[in-house]
RNA sequence: GCGCGCUUAGCUCAGUUGGUAGAGCAUCCCGUUUACACCGGGCAGGUCGGGGGUUCGAGUCCCUCAGCGCGCACCA
């Protein structure tokens, strides 16, 4: 017996020795798994493609979770005779990074406003490169089996050049166009923003109706008022039937009178308020669709600073926050103010970055039709090539696919992927070179999802690299329930629209990974917990078993540091089971006995039952049934049993009991090698099963 | 407003197609007879949120109500 099981299992002395093994054995990669233990399945592949964690900080319980998810699925594939491939990536995360940088800027005392573009793109660059150096080194560590030979960057050459053809292919197909449109604008970071970027708050904000000649109107915005002179009725709103559409009408309003015209569209309710609103295009979604049903002309009314233009008058150059109070004592002043409510509640857009309230704005941008695109998607879900686990998230995926709307892929910001787009004169181009003299770059870069939306695809080579076809599409996407709606369905729709297949089966999705109380993880709550703290503290694998059992797909966890502690005593335990066997049961092939054949086909039914929870994601249910079966059958009951046989005098039964214990270890560190690979693997060097790595040893049936 | 999810032992959660309620941790009692005190043995603890229905049988399916959480939404 080897002499180390006669300590405690120490992780922190095994785990970086073994890692170091594995990737020196070449057998992350695929292409070089051997060949008897690939003929099981005649070398079918199995992949799964890394969510690219972001290169801008250090990993978070978030991450460890799905690190421990997909390296399960990965090392069950392995030992069960696939060519499995986990590709590894980092993500650049435009807006993200950026953001990111721009706080370490704002605590230098800098500010990228007035930066050469370039300089800052460099300097974030190399900010990133040195962050995605130290995630790599912490996915390692929580012992991730992806092929780092592959790992690929979202700024890569070659990928920033298939996302640029990828925009081409899309404008020169129809599928892309210019639009004047209205855009989530953050003042802050000066760019616009997509749906998914933004979160809605409800806030209780005070609502003002004012006098506007002869109606009344309601607004929670005085300050976007100015240049109000279009009101709006219900075309069936019987209390206005006798203005007629396009009635003009004079009214005093904030700087002076106004000729006001009417206007009929349903859009209005009629059950809000006096059923009358004025409107203004440039700074509201539902008024800009309004003025564009009607032709109407529209009008900016504050800058891309947050401050009021001359049309304000007065109030010109005032930042709104400011203008509000001002603007509403002004109407006051002029008897214009009929009411003001203190408890509305209505609902903001922020910011997800910043909490700035998002400011609608129109804008020149970029903008994907969705409408063909998400059908295509939608079809592959009725046809039943995509199949979500848990099964509730298709409702979901359907339900945001069947209303799509056109996505803005125009950032302002330098930290991202060029958009290969060319102007002259009001016509616009998509090329990767200048079209010619005269023509003017676009100086936006594309929305992250834009590039991530193709990952399956860009890692795999997409459309003429080495692991293309062979490694797409993949198998299983794993990941975050909350990628349900901002990463999927792009990944989906790019999968449809290149390849003409989707770009995985399966859609894994996981939960939150909470604190203790179940309560989100927050830093400004400090309840965050740093998963490689508790790696240090009670090794990978102990982290790895918390996260995994009792973990149902898609539903949150709470985190909690006496679980983790509990399976590093069971990591101890399979240590210590071993020590026992070691150290009781001579090496024996005997035929078993009545008694010990009994406790086999028990243990087979318990790797039957195990393989089919695999083989249907119930990750959570074989690493419990593992557990109990380690624990409180084969260390309680049957090693307690076993010592009387070994202290006495039945030689036969001594040989039988001995052949079932040592065949019935090798089987069980196989069994739990995908969820604690690593006490696993040192086990197995000293047990005489061994052959070759235990990564890459059969699965047992 | 629409949609989704959750509500099971003190805490955190499992419970695959409906078949006599489970785990970990915590608590309490006992134990060092040596694989392991990073341990072993044992006790206690739940009318599975309320109500109704389908069924021979429901934590599991259906309806309804309540509470909590989350997402979506152009009510100015």
């Amino acid at each position: 017996m080897d002499e180390k099981f006669k300590k405690p299992y120490d992780p922190a002395a095994t785990e970086p020795r073994i890692y170091e093994a594995w990737e020196q054995s070449g057998y992350f990669n695929p292409d070089n798994l051997p060949a008897d233990l690939l003929a099981a399945t005649e070398g079918k592949a199995f992949t799964i493609v890394m969510p690219p964690p972001n290169a801008n900080g250090n990993l978070h319980a978030g991450h460890a979770l799905f690190i421990t998810l997909e390296d399960i699925l990965t090392r069950y594939k392995r030992m069960r005779g696939y060519r499995s491939l986990w590709l590894p990536g980092a993500d650049h995360a435009g807006f993200e990074t950026q953001v990111v940088y721009e706080k370490k800027l704002e605590k230098e005392g800098r500010s990228r406003f007035g930066m050469d573009p370039q300089e800052l793109y460099n300097e974030i660059l190399a900010f990133t490169l040195e962050n995605k150096k130290n995630m790599e080194a912490q996915v390692r560590s929580l012992g991730a089996s992806c092929d780092w030979s592959r790992e690929k960057f979202t700024l890569d050459p070659d990928v920033v050049e298939k996302v640029q053809k990828t925009f081409i292919k899309m404008f020169e197909d129809g599928l892309v166009y210019r639009g004047k449109r209205t855009v989530n604008w953050c003042y802050k970071h000066q760019t616009s923003l997509s749906d998914v970027e933004t979160e809605n708050s409800e806030e209780v904000t005070p609502f003002y109706t004012f006098r506007y000649g002869p109606f009344e109107i309601g607004t929670v915005r005085p300050e976007t008022k100015f240049g109000d002179k279009y009101v709006v009725m219900h075309p069936d709103d019987a209390r206005y039937k006798d203005w007629k559409h396009g009635q003009t009408l004079e009214v005093e309003w904030i700087n002076g009178p106004i000729t006001a015209t009417v206007i009929k569209d349903s859009a209005v309710d009629m059950e809000f308020g006096t059923g009358v609103m004025t409107i203004t295009p440039w700074h509201s979604q539902i008024d800009f669709e309004i003025a564009q049903r009607h032709s109407l002309p529209m009008e900016q009314i504050i800058d891309w600073r947050g401050k009021l233009l001359p049309i304000a008058q007065e109030f010109a150059g005032i930042n709104i926050r400011d203008a509000r109070p001002k603007i509403v004592e002004k109407l006051k002043e002029k008897g214009l103010l009929v009411s003001v409510d203190e408890n509305y509640k209505n609902v903001v857009k922020r910011c997800y970055k910043c909490q700035t309230v998002i400011e609608p704005q129109v804008k020149d941008q970029w903008f994907v039709k969705m409408a063909p695109l998400a059908a295509m998607a939608v079809t592959a879900v009725n046809k039943g090539d995509i199949r979500f686990i848990p099964d509730n998230f298709e409702k979901i995926f359907r339900y945001w696919m069947e209303n799509a709307i056109d996505w803005n892929i125009s950032r302002q910001i330098v930290w991202g992927i060029s958009i290969p787009a060319w102007e002259k004169d009001g016509e616009w181009r998509a090329s990767l070179t200048s079209p010619g003299e005269g023509w003017v770059k676009d100086e936006d870069t594309f929305d992250t999802w834009f590039s991530s939306g193709q990952w399956p695809l860009l890692t795999a080579g997409y459309p003429n690299g080495s692991d293309f076809p062979t490694y797409y599409p993949s198998d299983v996407m794993e990941t975050g329930h909350d990628l349900i709606f901002k990463w999927v369905p792009r990944m989906v729709i790019f999968g449809l629209y290149l390849s003409d297949q989707p770009p995985f089966h399966t859609v894994y999705l996981h939960g939150l990974v909470n604190d203790a109380h179940g309560k989100k993880m927050s830093k400004s709550k400090g309840n965050v917990v740093n998963p490689l703290d508790l790696t240090n503290k009670y090794g990978t694998d102990a982290l790895r078993m918390a996260l995994v059992v009792g973990n149902a797909p898609g539903t949150d966890l709470a985190l909690r540091e006496d679980k983790v502690k509990g399976y590093k005593h069971f990591a101890n335990k399979l240590w210590n089971i071993t020590r026992f066997i070691l150290e009781n049961a001579p090496v024996s092939d005997a035929t078993l006995n009545e008694t010990d054949l009994a406790l086999q086909q028990e243990f087979k039914e318990l790797v039957a039952d195990v393989t089919t929870d695999m083989d249907e994601y119930r990750m959570h249910m074989a690493a419990e049934k593992l557990y109990q079966y380690a624990w409180h059958r084969l260390a309680d009951v049957i090693l307690e049993e076993s010592k009387p046989i070994f202290l006495g005098t039945d030689e036969a039964a001594k040989a039988s009991r001995s052949a079932f214990l040592h065949s019935t270890l090798a089987d069980l560190l196989a069994l739990l090698h995908p969820f604690m690979p690593f006490v696993t693997e040192e086990i197995w060097s000293s047990i005489p099963a061994k052959k070759n790595y235990l990564m890459v040893t059969a699965w047992p049936k």
